[in-house]
DNA sequence: CCAAAAGTGTTATCGCTACACCCATGA
DNA sequence: TCATGGGTGTAGCGATAACACTTTTGG
């Protein structure tokens, strides 16, 4: 259908600007970590603050999410949801612009961490959070709930972990979502009855000198688990 | 601020148009059911579709939905949700229109099912839903899905059923949602044994001869419920 | 008096929680 | 040899699921 045929329809809707604002969560041995951005334009230039961009006319909502991860972080393929929609009259103080949020889930390396200063970024832990700019705190928190709901009945550590990693890293990532320290023997207990991971049989030995086995996913195992229908209930 | 001062910060972004669609759920004796429109405006008229309205300049998003809902509904007060952003480029062939779905729950009663009919409005079972323009039927999809996981942590059943409703239909209600026939012991003791239900004198003789003990909820009660954390596992 | 829906209790099983000791290793 | 984190098993409790008979009453 030719754009000026497609003018004709909805002649007396008003448009509007819309952004898409990134929560980028990272994992580490540090613990849970959120990447920030100084932003480079007014108003609140300079102010810490989500890293956006508005969606272009040719482009899908998740698309525009894919190429602003790709510019900051370089990388693709990364685990992407939509959050929601954040569109008060008056969230932006310099126009009516409506966000969707969406957050993301990426796996950090040292490469990563060096990366991102190059755009005056920072990743910070979860609990060291500064006053952001308009709605940014909030869609944070609600990130953190989704993540959180997620858990229940995803294995979403499939996208923030290392690609080869042990129970006690696997248990220290719940321990960061859900806040709280859970039980070793019953995490792992519980973790492993789901028959979802694979033991290597090489051992990680940077956190303790007896060192941990190394485990995958086994993505196989993994779907069908989720056709099934299961949950958490760390 | 002013509209010309605020005009020049974000120059180089494209406005798009943005609707409100509403997922608009009812329940009664029969079940679960969804209120679907004529189309009034091509292209797709006088096909089955939402219901929707474009977003205005000054309104809030969830305001947008709640003047959709009082329209054609005639109610104010109604339990309106987010669904999810539906913003593929190519989703409309009219215009790039970007759809932020909710879904609405009401109570049916036989003035609602009355006043639709003036809009070419149809109350259809939840098993015959018809094809639907555009992605209208993935929004669909995509409601009952999230109605479902809802309805795990919260006693959505307060939205939909009336005031007050018997155990029979409580569990007629769950049925629906989670398209299986609960066992009648079980289901009424874990529903009493969550203390949120206060039992009234009369009864409902409706639909059978013995008749079925009325109830309602105990907002008091249920709210201390909801802080404490709970979850359905029907 | 009978059809049709409402109401009720028990038992077996499963999953969760709590809890304490041994193991492997590098320094 | 010892300090540190990794790995294992079990018993008790509470929640869930399976299951059949009695009650009420309008027609």
């Amino acid at each position: 259908m030719s754009k000026e045929l497609k003018n004709t329809f909805y002649g007396n809707a008003q448009p509007l600007m819309i952004a898409v604002d990134c929560i980028i969560f990272g994992f580490d041995k540090e613990g849970l970590k959120l990447l920030l951005f100084k932003r480079k334009i007014d108003p609140f230039k300079d102010k810490w603050s989500l890293i956006g961009s508005f969606v272009d006319q040719e482009e899908n909502i998740s698309e525009t999410g894919h190429r602003i991860l790709k510019e900051y972080t370089g990388l693709t393929n990364v685990f992407l949801e939509e959050l929601g929609c954040y569109g008060k009259q008056d969230r932006d103080p310099a126009a009516r612009v409506i966000s969707i949020a969406h957050f993301a889930l990426i796996r950090l390396n040292e490469q990563q961490l060096k990366l991102v200063e190059s755009y005056e970024a920072h990743w910070f832990g979860i609990d060291e959070i500064p006053d952001l700019i308009l709605d940014h705190n909030k869609m944070i928190a609600a990130a953190l709930e989704k993540l959180r709901l997620k858990a229940r009945y995803q294995p979403i550590g499939f996208e923030l972990l290392p690609k080869k990693f042990t129970i006690p890293q696997l248990k220290k990532f719940y321990d960061a979502i859900y806040q709280k320290k859970h039980d070793r023997r019953n995490f792992r207990k519980k973790i492993l009855d789901m028959d979802i991971l694979k033991k290597l049989t090489e051992k990680d030995k940077t956190t303790s000198r007896k060192g941990a086995f190394l485990y995958q996913f086994d993505k196989r195992k993994y779907n069908k688990l989720v056709k099934k229908g299961f949950n958490f209930t760390f």
